[in-house]
DNA sequence: ACCTGAACACCGTTCAAGT
DNA sequence: ACCTGAACACCGTTCAAGT
């Protein structure tokens, strides 16, 4: 498959391995399943890529080029919350993403291009700065748990529950009578955005404390 | 190696389990390994287990056994605090469980009964039962993420570097000032402190908006 | 520079057999 | 019931060789 184009290179290989995780499943992609579907020898690809380690890091930050950019004309909070929304989103479609970025510090350009982004709007709302570096950690990881929360509940890829039982009504009744809400609540997009618009309202409030900056931002300052 | 004891059983084939994911990481636990540590052979092992995605299962619950419990008698903000903190160490402890957490719905005996006391907790505190399932869901979300982050920067398991270079002052100034901040907090049990509280202040507002109620909250109890 | 081929040291799991 | 042994269809990666 795929044939035809003659020579391989990065963008290509990243692609087919982008594609192969997201019908497969990223525990199903492997050099050789991608190697045949370039229609290659394994080892061609290790001349275009070290190892698997640096393919799965050239896939998660590559892929932060579909991110819908920062618009700036907005407010802040409401900025904040389309990107981490788009984040959202993008982790949804391809779940190997979120997967990859739990087991990889994520520090490609495209990461720390976004990063500065969203350092310089907090900045810019007036939030200190140690107290941006935290914000912007937490909503980090609050987004990534989400997605892989509603990812892994994904009716595509549960595996067979056996040893345990369902949940029973006598043990945990609470638990038991809230089954289907909590269910609802794993394959919806308004859960996610509660719980960041709570993270963000927080921070409404640290920026109304400080005093309101010029949006000049001039970097680390002189 | 740990032999002696003649018989195989399930805590045993659990606990050995658990021993390698924290030695050498998740990703190194195999059943042949597993066998090999336990002076069995591997099909051995599948007479307690049906198969690995098992093995992962009850790792995960199996653990949660060693979570401090709810402490019924202090205020429902600090003990939902406590609890989750508990949690946060649990898998600072044993990384291998948060991100087993990511990739399989934890639904076993120990897994429901942490849920049950939550969900009691914010009932008795006066929050209806959708926020309170909602508020379940995010506090855990960020609990999960903030682990995951904070064990991927753990000095002991970063890949080296390659493809990418270090962060540039000239292409990302605020990231760069910014860089040993970030450092310090992805290593910080307070980093995660402050956005749990963040996001239990908010459901705090959630229940002083409702009428309070008598705790009676029969139920596990008993 | 870019790719192939053969090889090494691993995987999870099935199936048949032993006690 | 509990364990072994051999086998199958896979892995990632090194090394030497081809063009």
């Amino acid at each position: 498959m795929e044939a035809g184009t003659g020579r391989l290179d990065v963008p290509a290989v990243v692609a087919a391995s982008l594609a192969i995780a997201d019908a497969d499943g990223l525990e199903n992609l492997s050099m050789r399943r991608l190697a045949s579907r370039l229609s290659v020898t394994p080892m061609a690809i290790y001349h275009h890529v070290r190892d698997k380690g640096e393919l799965l890091d050239l896939m998660a930050d590559e892929s932060l080029r579909a991110l819908p950019p920062l618009v700036a004309s907005a407010p802040w909070d409401s900025a904040l919350e389309d990107l981490f929304l788009g984040f959202h989103r993008l982790y949804l479609a391809h779940p190997a993403l979120a997967q990859i970025m739990t087991q990889r510090p994520l520090e490609g350009p495209h990461a720390i291009a976004v990063g500065e982004q969203v350092l310089t709007v907090l900045s810019a709302a007036g939030i200190d700065d140690d107290t941006a570096a935290s914000a912007f950690i937490s909503i980090v990881n609050y987004t990534i748990g989400a997605s892989l929360y509603r990812t892994s509940r994904s009716s595509s890829r549960l595996p067979e529950r056996r040893r345990f039982g369902r949940i029973s009504a006598a043990d945990a009744p609470r638990a038991h009578g809230l089954r289907q809400t909590m269910a609802a609540l794993a394959v919806d997009e308004g859960q996610f955005l509660d719980g960041l618009r709570r993270l963000l309202a927080s921070y409404r409030m640290d920026a109304a404390a400080a005093p309101a900056r010029p949006t000049t931002a001039r970097a680390p300052a002189g």
